[in-house]
DNA sequence: CTGAAAGCGCTTACAG
DNA sequence: CTGAAAGCGCTTACAG
């Protein structure tokens, strides 16, 4: 049986009362109490309950953390992250992968909801998620989840618009987006936005295809082909993922192009990962860290009880700017 | 105030055992006292409280993974398994990064420990995280760690064997071996004893250079130079990680060495990602996923208070054959 | 088939 | 400065 804090008083000679006290630092005791209670603590070898602690505290120090997959770079950082603030904040990371399943975040939610996570933070690109009534503090990354729900990202927009100027100026004339799941309503598509915005302002007919899933290389491959297929003059690549940037510029090699004399290529999300494996890829850096810290800090606030002046946040991004654009090493 | 099982009982006109019973389809209940009760949840949108339940019942249903880091694809790809199994049977993953650094993971282990986890499973290249005492169910993961702690890995001996080989039979004349930190006790090092006997049946003499910390690549590059500086004419070599072995490839293709023809490069891991991103790359696949059920399982038949049959299981790896050694695309 | 009581391990007013 | 009592929200013998 593991000692309690009943066990420990009895061995220091004192009230339980007492023994909490001690343990919480909480009203005056006299040092030599305390230090017969540490004493007794060691030589049962005590360690406290946070279970039954969150219980009466109606408070966990639990954080829920809800994402597609760990596996992929992108949020395999940006958990490390979140993960990393949280510990120093002293709480806890619940980790739930969703892999983009509506009913599984759904049962995710519903799970952390019944173990009195003080707060989730979650990244889903699905619809409804969250009921009306749903009220626990909970902060979004980069989509919508609900009104009182805050919602953390980096500039898609800006995003989109960096990379594409940056083929346009790059002396690109056939320029091609590629992008997520078209049902998903990913941040990605505020990319696209962009993307089309600047093509319209410079009299270019934008023009997008669309993958099954970013995450699932495997089935992303066929669209690709048709793109090239579809537009062998194809001269400028932005995607809207690294991981698929690089799928698309090893099908170009394999196809004859080179890169960035014939065609010319552009990621995103520019995770530490990629930029080290991939120091060539041009890439918009999407600022990992900043996210997480955001996110952590206005749920903390939430959790505190404390009033939200910003109910969305847009963090800038950068410009990585390498070989597949034409950029020296 | 969020609806307790008492609020149920009031609602639905029963007693809070009878509201129990219903929830945990207990004992004999009347249908219709059963939909009076369902109704009552219903009504007053009741979720239960997981942490008293796991109070009286001693058990918490949560698992407690430490590793370095998701931001490594290897660690991103099996905590992606291993939460995947758990949220499976029913567990769910409290996720801990410990940086390598020994006092987090102690930090890591007493909190755990204080949150009543079922159990743990461990990535720890560093010594003496458990003391003798200490016990509670645990399964390690590529890292003896005590003595009744079961320890799963995949075949690192076999893996350095068949990268050694590899190179030798691919016609190489120098090979050598880069290594992670030499301080820490990761399964790396079979991969060089492996790798050294390789050598030495083979008549030839091994050499390894050894980096600060694999994960930590920008520190790596020096050591890498040291080795093209010492070593001109190397032409084959195995490195412990792939994120190594491309950093490797990179920086030797930037001296003017051909892969392969001048030089022929093996890593290893070879997870789905490192194999999508870079499927020229010949390198070790360690079987992830199995090593994630496997650690899970085993954590749950401890758990379960089952005598375990196997203290130490080694899965085999396999090879992929990429360009970087010769091989057709 | 259903309920009153005690207890999981802790904490916090309330006394003293 | 310290203790007895009640309670956090749930569950399980024990009665009936």
């Amino acid at each position: 049986m593991k000692p309690k804090i009943q066990d420990v008083a009895k061995v220091a000679g004192v009230s339980p009362t007492t023994v909490s006290r001690v343990l919480n630092d909480r009203g005056y005791i006299s040092s030599k109490t305390k230090e017969k209670v540490f004493a007794a603590m060691e030589e049962i070898n005590y360690v406290p309950n946070d279970l039954a602690r969150s219980l009466y505290n109606k408070r966990s120090y639990l954080i829920g953390v809800i994402v597609p997959s760990t596996s992929h770079p992108f949020f395999g950082e940006l958990v490390a992250h979140i993960e990393k603030i949280c510990n120093e904040k002293g709480y806890k990371v619940l980790l739930c992968n969703s892999l983009h399943e509506a009913d599984k975040e759904k049962k995710y939610w519903e799970m952390l909801h019944r173990n009195q996570v003080d707060g989730v933070i979650v990244v889903t690109y699905n619809r409804g998620l969250v009921d009306k009534q749903q009220q626990f503090p909970a902060v979004a990354i980069d989509h919508y989840l609900s009104e009182n729900i805050p919602v953390v990202s980096s500039d898609n927009f800006q995003g989109g618009e960096i990379a594409s100027k940056e083929l346009l100026e790059a002396g690109c004339r056939k320029i091609i987006h590629i992008n997520g799941d078209a049902n998903l309503e990913t941040p990605a598509n505020n990319r696209q936005y962009a993307y089309e915005k600047v093509m319209q302002e410079a009299g270019r007919t934008p023009e997008t295809y669309h993958v099954p899933d970013v995450a699932f290389l495997e089935s992303n491959i066929d669209i690709i082909k048709q793109l090239f297929r579809d537009h062998p003059d194809v001269d400028g690549i932005f995607a809207s993922d690294d991981l698929l940037a690089i799928r698309t510029l090893q099908y170009a090699e394999s196809l004859g192009y080179r890169v960035p004399d014939d065609l010319k290529i552009i990621g995103y999300d520019g995770t530490n990962l990629i930029r080290s494996l991939y120091p060539n890829l041009t890439t918009i850096i999407q600022p990992t860290y900043q996210i997480a810290a955001y996110a952590v800090n206005t749920l903390l606030q939430e959790i505190d009880g404390e009033l939200l002046a910003v109910k969305e946040k847009t963090l800038p991004v950068s410009i990585w700017l390498g070989k597949t654009t034409g950029h020296a090493s």
